[in-house]
DNA sequence: TGTACATCAGTGAACGCGCGTTCACTGATGTAC
DNA sequence: TGTACATCAGTGAACGCGCGTTCACTGATGTAC
């Protein structure tokens, strides 16, 4: 082996887990550098292989970087579920809804402040259709941000927190408002925020929503 | 002159207004291929100059597309300006304000979804802080976005629409929503819809920011 | 349990591409006299 | 008004780079008998 790689090395011929290995390393890219880190041949050379290896696994880049997109995906989603996962016990059912309702933005939001570049990641739709955004859920057979967002809604009507006619079309609403600020958070004007403002920059973001969703 | 060159002739040695052009080529290759697309080669070559040539009028590529950059959200201000200046007169000083508010969301978002890859470069920031978002006014000498939407919350409050304790940071909370919309909108799930439903969403978004701000 | 063999995951080398940037240059323009 | 000259905007050629992708290959693995 010739000196100078980066990576880990292997003592097997096969990798064994390439496919996996690669939407790691491409995760861990993604995290320092964005989706557009996300490159065929650093993507390999940091999974410790070389760089048509990735075509055994993948169609071509933009399959891999879709691969990492909803890998990132999924983390984010598994941030929310930690959030409410998290929540203390509330004093009712409505307490309760309105606490995991809140949870969905705070968890996200946690997550695009915390890891700007996966979450960027998370969202890259590439120019053209040919890799457009999948319906698959993202990843591990978990629920996507947006279903959990959904649910959340659902509890709200169920306890009598939101009037069922101001349902439909709600996800959008609550959506567009938080991913607007993380997308500030990340960069635009409130980049740098310390943690602390940001958090409450979210907290404010939410009781918009709930008074005017 | 060798065949098969793009962009326009030129007749005279010196270009004359050169930076200008490049500025104009950067945006309209914006325009089709977002920020990404504004590659020093690409640009010069649609501004029917050598690629060096550049050189002469900014530091880098970075320095270019930040002037690009700095034209497209000039352009977003603009076209906030125009939704304003087409308003219809009001029945009194506070429907006025009222009307003035809504427009500049209402500008924002036509302009994100009739001019996506614009709409992007103007929010483009790069990955470090060489060329980190500029202080300076969007443009020639004009108002920047972010400035039209505090005097339309400043006209709110004096009008009596908004208790002036909720104006402070009031700009975060509009302004997460609707370019949270904008983002959906372009890249996200929204991406697709029809004007008239996207002009729908965009004033469902408005509206929650009216009730909840 | 042992052997022959097919499979196919990863290798090694190479390609053509467009990119940003550098250098020494040239010749049109505008100013000094 | 005419001439000499300095300026500097744009040229032409070249560089090294990392990229995505292709090809023919090799050899470990797992299956059939």
């Amino acid at each position: 082996m010739s000196a100078g790689t980066t990576g880990p090395k292997r003592d097997t011929y096969r990798h064994g887990d390439l496919r996996n290995a690669l939407i790691e390393a491409g995760l861990e890219l993604a995290r320092q550098g964005g989706p557009e880190a996300v490159v065929l041949r650093a993507t390999t050379r940091q999974a410790g292989v070389v760089p048509n290896a990735a075509y055994r696994h993948f169609a071509d880049r933009g399959a891999l970087l879709h691969a990492v997109s909803q890998a990132a995906m999924a983390r984010v989603a598994r941030t929310m579920e930690a959030e409410q996962a998290a929540l203390p016990p509330a004093a009712d059912e409505a307490a309760a809804a309105r606490a995991r309702f809140r949870a969905v933005g705070t968890g996200y939001l946690r997550f695009a402040q915390e890891e700007p570049g996966l979450f960027r990641a998370a969202f890259h739709v590439p120019g053209d259709m040919t890799h457009a955004a999948a319906d698959t859920a993202a990843g591990t057979g978990g629920k996507t941000p947006f279903e959990l967002l959904g649910a959340a809604l659902d509890d709200l009507v169920e306890a009598g927190l939101l009037p069922a006619d101001r349902r439909p079309g709600a996800e959008f609403l609550a959506w567009s408002a938080v991913h607007g600020l993380a997308v500030l958070l990340i960069d635009g004007p409130l980049r740098g925020l310390h943690p602390s403002q940001a958090h409450d920059a979210g907290q404010h973001v939410i009781d918009m929503i709930e008074r005017g969703i």
